[in-house]
RNA sequence: GGCCAGGUAGCUCAGUUGGUAGAGCAGGGGACUGAAAAUCCCCGUGUCGACGGUUCGAUUCCGCCCCUGGCCA
């Protein structure tokens, strides 16, 4: 029997972490985060990281990892979760994976491609030629070297676009060989999933505009100056691009007023949250609890005893 | 009280020289392989403020009323 490693998956607002950190208060459990944001130091309101108190108590592996100028990918976190899922079992314990950003979840589960990693002067020199001769040329590049690529990449999405013209051009291999090549690596442990949620989407809805006011409250503006009046920061960048820093960025660059900032982050903090549980009925396996439970934390231990953690 | 401008989708507005209307945003569904809290795709029936009139037909023209701004008293 391979070894078990606990997967705890939700949409933002949903109350992950304080369900992860009570259950490592029960069980030999640690915590990974997976988290796109959370990696980012300095970006601790905004992101509603665990604060100074409970990360004494229940340390997260994976947040702070990262200067905000520089970026992570979901290769690299499907690394770092294998190192830290490895670190964990040889202490003897349970690794307990949580987050929403369901793209690492299905990275380190599934693998991914032996791709080349991003190289900055080749995405410039895409995005040059981007400016110039436009993204419908581009696309049509792509359908010369890579047609399959280009049949499933819509014209009008510049990310994938660049991405896989990128792969072509680094390696002269097409994006859609190497895809076809398949992930390699499988997941050599037993996958616990859990995911929680607000059986009501409404309630999530509320939950996500009273957190947002509940961050204004705890300083989150004064969190985005300071990275504001840092000067090597811009909204191009991950970290930047992130729902409410992103807004934040705006309002201070005096794009719009205060109110239009909390009505974009609040609106763009549900969007995220329906992306996630777009990704999340693809965890149709998975053990689904109800964030509002009120015997929450008993339901989570109950299922996890029957998968023999406890 | 008078004059002017408006009252059209949850919001901001466009439009119909009379044949019952469409954008952006919001919202919903979906996609997703080194940026993923990203990027992108699809989805628009609503007493066109109310009531009358003219008309084969009115959201559109006319009358009257109501409401909201602004200006003048």
């Amino acid at each position: 029997m391979s070894l078990p490693v606990v997967l705890l998956m939700g949409p933002t607002a949903s109350g992950k972490t304080d369900l992860a950190v009570a259950l490592t208060e029960r069980l030999p459990m640690d915590i990974v985060s997976v988290d796109s944001a959370m990696v980012y130091r300095g970006m601790d309101i905004g992101t509603a990281k665990p604060d100074a108190e409970i990360l004494a108590r229940a340390p997260h592996r994976l947040i702070d990892i990262l200067d905000p100028s520089e970026s992570y990918s979901a290769a690299q976190f499907r690394a770092d979760a294998l190192r830290e899922i490895r670190a964990i079992h040889a202490a003897g314990r349970v690794p307990l994976l949580v987050g929403g950003t369901m793209l690492y979840f299905r990275a380190l589960q599934q693998g991914l491609a032996e791709l080349p990693s991003a190289d900055p002067a080749t995405r410039a020199r895409i995005e040059a030629q981007a400016a110039t001769r436009g993204w419908d040329a581009l696309h049509a590049r792509l359908h010369e070297v890579d047609p399959v690529a280009a049949a499933r990449i819509h014209p009008n999405d510049p990310q994938r676009l660049q991405r896989a013209l990128e792969v072509f051009e680094l390696t002269g291999v097409p994006l859609s060989e190497f895809l076809a090549r398949g992930a390699e690596q499988a997941f050599p442990y037993r996958a616990v999933e859990l995911v929680v949620m607000p059986a009501d989407r409404e309630v999530l809805r509320r939950r996500i505009a009273e957190r947002f006011q509940a961050m204004l409250r705890a300083g989150f503006l004064e969190e985005v100056e300071r990275l504001y009046r840092r000067g090597d920061l811009s909204p191009e960048m991950p970290s930047i691009r992130c729902v409410g820093y992103r807004q934040a960025w705006a309002y201070l660059a005096g794009e719009f007023d205060a109110d239009t900032m909390v009505e974009r982050a609040v609106s763009a903090t549900r969007q995220l949250a329906k992306r996630q549980l777009t990704w999340l009925r693809q965890w149709a396996e998975a053990r689904r609890l109800d964030a509002l439970d009120p015997f929450l934390q008993d339901e989570a231990l109950k299922f996890l005893a029957e998968n023999s953690i406890k």
